[in-house]
DNA sequence: CACCTTTCTTGATTGCTGTTCAAGAGCATG
DNA sequence: CATGCTCTTGAACAGCAATCAAGAAAGGTG
């Protein structure tokens, strides 16, 4: 008994699912959240995902672009504030997707799909980074100084660290970055 | 048609299935690795597998301490060189098994004997870090320096960055150590 | 020697997974 | 009315991790 034919728009209904997935991923897990579970939970069979999504990783990435586009869209009032208490601000705001963000790194190797996605997500980000330092940086520093600063920001979502800790790390790369962006060159040791 | 009985004592076969376990790992990955097929590589059959380990994270696990031991085992023999040299060492050592690496942080959140492993994990290495540096650093400030180089040593494996952003990386850390480890008090930017 | 227990291996099975296939329903257009 | 497109479905598939019950070989004990 198949009531059909466009009750609603497409992007209507795809943005339905996608809202049905973003909640199980965060809540119960990409992996635990099943295609028939996230089915039922959107009043659909398991074959409609497929319609509207080539598979589970894309899915995934469908989701993850809508947490990321709502986060930069929250981000962009912080212009202005000091860099470390934007990295605590987004510390604070990813680590409720924290499996999603291990999850993301786990299947780089897996899809492709995973991968783009993730390759974008590294670009658009280092260039947040870059437009919020107080100055530029040698530019046979920056690639690496930019690096350790996201890769800190990654450890900081998805391990969990104690309050204090995560202030500290966020002065920490504060710190280092305007280190950086200030001093032309700086002294390597040994 | 079993031929039983201990052919070989129970330690050395165990051995066995685990070289087996970590050559399709780190070649086929984690998720790519059915017990079926890895069965079939050890020449047994699954449910033997589950005699030895009882499922496929703890395998994961024991994986996983057999790199740990070589890498600390070979990790010795670096006593004494600059820090930025062995933090270029463990990287490129470590790049190999990237994908375990994800895998791992990936189970986190899924499996008991996965996240037992991981904290384990970070103690020890945080340990190593804290053994390696020239002089103490600042209690408060401490745990989120260690975490910062922990952080973007373990960014630095699983991303893939150029050789030159690499050992940029390895300094820009070293030096960061450094800095922290000498200089009692370090001013706090704004 | 016979008997029992423990250690190990196996074939068969289970419930679940992501994914695909073929078919059909409803709407739009010719 | 007919044709075609969009969407949804029930049924099915191969593969997965894991379990169960059965049995074979060895060691220990009488």
């Amino acid at each position: 008994m198949p009531r059909n034919r466009r009750p609603v728009p497409r992007e209507e209904k795809r943005e339905e699912l996608l809202a049905a997935a973003a909640e199980l991923f965060v809540v119960d897990g990409y992996e635990a959240t099943s295609m028939t579970r996230l089915a039922r939970r959107a009043g659909v069979t398991p074959n409609t995902l497929y319609w509207y999504f080539r598979d589970k990783d894309e899915l995934l990435v469908a989701v993850a672009d809508r947490f990321t586009d709502a986060l930069l869209h929250e981000h962009a009032s912080l212009t202005g504030r000091p860099l470390a208490a934007q990295l605590s601000w987004l510390i604070h705001r990813l680590r409720p997707v924290r499996h999603l963000v291990a999850t993301m790194h786990g299947r780089v190797a897996v899809s492709d799909a995973v991968r783009t996605w993730h390759t974008g997500f590294h670009t658009t980000f280092e260039a947040l980074f870059t437009r919020q330092l107080p100055g530029p940086i040698a530019t046979d520093r920056r690639p690496a100084e930019i690096a350790v600063a996201t890769f800190a920001l990654e450890g900081a979502i998805t391990h969990d660290l104690d309050d204090e800790t995560t202030r500290q790390l966020c002065a920490v790369v504060a710190d280092r970055l305007h280190h950086a962006a200030t001093v032309a060159t700086t002294p390597r040791p040994e």
